[in-house]
This record gives structure tokens, C-alpha cells and sequence, in this order.
DNA sequence: TTTCTTGCAAAGAGTTTGCATTCCA
DNA sequence: TGGAATGCAAACTCTTTGCAAGAAA
């Protein structure tokens, strides 16, 4: 199954049309290997079709977000990412500097999420951990 | 040294005058045992001056920030969250639903910084894990 | 007094919403 | 054709800023 196939098909199953704006809007979450985010979106589906306008970016993304095929998350920074549910869980480094968001795949948090739970009565969703810090090249600037 | 001295004393030893409007944003933040919004800065404040202004608020946050009086952490749901600097290094437990934040103190993370640092030439600030999740209240509502 | 602070109002950025128009199925 | 989707403009939240009025030292 074609990954652009797959997030298209089901909103056509489902009875929505499939206009040329939620077509872009799908092409671009999926052309991007990281987080995107609305603004992002509407920039590169709008060098196809100019006439995008932003909030009909925002009712795509709230659709997706409904059928559970785009997740968003907010990891400040004043705007949500987006990025396809399915991917493998993973965790995210947010750089304080750039606000690149990068992901990276850990399963040394078992333990973690235990403690939390038994000392703070706290169910952590331990496949969305934010690091912050700064990233290679924010480093090398400063 | 008082707590609340201290912040205050440092304003006023660098020439700042000791405004009531600065006083109460100081005591509130103070006062908050946990992180607090300027919102909620301004919410309190006013029970005692009902005038106070929430750029008043913003303005006195700025100064803070600038003399490494009080820290500043941008957590999602848009806004920031502020605390005094130097408090115990501590990481966050962010409820996504009712959105409260809660400090916790582990120390765990220093084999995860090595890795994070030698894999993905990430540097990163290990006092400010970002941890999401759902909160007691939270889950027993749910 | 005189410079620092404040309050007010307006301006931003990101996101959401109401409404009339357009267009997919 | 008829209901769903879009574009536009306006509203909303949080934060910042310009400017005139007010107050601390």
C-alpha cells in the first residue's frame, strides 16, 4: 500500500471528496520525514496552487486529526507540527535555538514511564518526549 | 535570606525601583510553588490592585528574565510558563488534557544525555525534560 | 524634578469561525 | 443539483510595543 494512498483513500471511504487543496495538504505531510507545520504546509502546497488559502489548511489538518491519520503535537514554540499517525513511536529533540524539531527512536524509557507512574501517579505517553537542547548546527554558531 | 527579599533586593541594589506593580508580580511568582502563566500572575495580583495592567505584568517578567531572576519555559499550550531561578534541577510532568504542569527531581537521565549527545550531536538540557501524559485528576475523570 | 514605569490601545503571530460562493460527486 | 468544501475577512488568545501620563527616588 502506497503511503500516499493510504491517508487519501481513507477520507474518499469515508464519504469526503477529494479536492486538490486536501490532496496538497496530504502530499505535503508526507513528502515532509519530520514534523510540519500549518504554516509549512500552506508554503509548499502553494507553489503548485497559489490561490491555498491557510484556513483551508487548518480544516484539513482538523479532519486528518478526526480520522486519526495526522497527528498534531504541540511542543511550543507558538505553533503545532503535524506529522502521519503509523510512523514508529519515537521521541522528539526540540532545539531551544532554531525550533527544528528532530525525531529519534529510544526504547531505554521503560523504567521511567514505571517510576512515574508508582511516584507521581502520572501516565506518560512515552512515545512523545520532548528534549529540549540545541542541535548540531546552533551549536556550532554560538 | 528571605525568598522574597532576594529577587527584590537584586532589582533595587541595580537601580530599579520597587514599584507595588513589581512587588506583587515578584510575591505572586514566589508564592506559586509550581510554574505559573502571566495570566495567572496578573489574575493574582489584581485581588490586591485591580489596576495592574497585564503588559505591566509582561514588562516585569522581561526585566526578571534579563537579570536571570526568573526562568522562563515554553511547554506548548500556548503560553509561556515562568518559575525563580534556582530552584532544584527539575524536569516536567505536562498533562495534556487540564494542562498543568508538576515538577519532578530525577536524576536517571545522564546515560540518555551521553547517548543523545554521541548519536545525534544533540545537546541536551537535562533540566528541563518535558514529560506528556495525563495527569491523577485527569485519568480518574476519564 | 527628571528619569523610570505604568496604563492604554494597537499591533503581531498563529489559529479558529461565520458566511457567501464555488464545486465535487 | 445539493450538500460539502473553499476563500475571505473577522475574531480570538497570548505577547509585544509606542506613546503619553504618572510616580519613585
Amino acid at each position: 500500500m502506497k503511503k500516499d494512498q493510504s491517508l487519501l483513500n481513507v477520507l474518499h471511504e469515508q464519504g469526503y471528496r477529494l479536492t486538490p487543496q486536501r490532496m496538497m495538504v496530504v502530499e505535503a505531510i508526507e513528502d515532509s520525514h519530520d514534523h510540519i507545520s500549518a504554516e509549512e504546509i500552506h508554503t509548499k502546497a502553494r507553489t503548485k496552487y497559489p490561490y491555498l488559502n491557510i484556513s483551508t489548511v487548518y480544516r484539513t489538518l482538523e479532519l486528518l486529526k478526526e480520522k486519526g491519520l495526522v497527528a498534531e503535537t504541540d511542543l511550543g514554540g507558538g505553533r503545532f507540527l503535524y506529522h502521519p499517525v503509523g510512523k514508529a513511536q519515537h521521541h522528539h529533540l526540540v532545539c531551544r535555538k532554531c525550533g527544528k524539531v528532530r525525531d529519534i527512536e529510544i526504547n531505554l524509557l521503560d523504567r521511567l514511564k514505571n517510576e512515574l507512574e508508582a511516584k507521581y501517579d502520572f501516565d506518560a505517553e512515552l512515545e512523545h518526549i520532548a528534549i529540549f537542547g540545541s542541535c548540531k548546527d546552533c551549536q556550532s554558531q554560538s
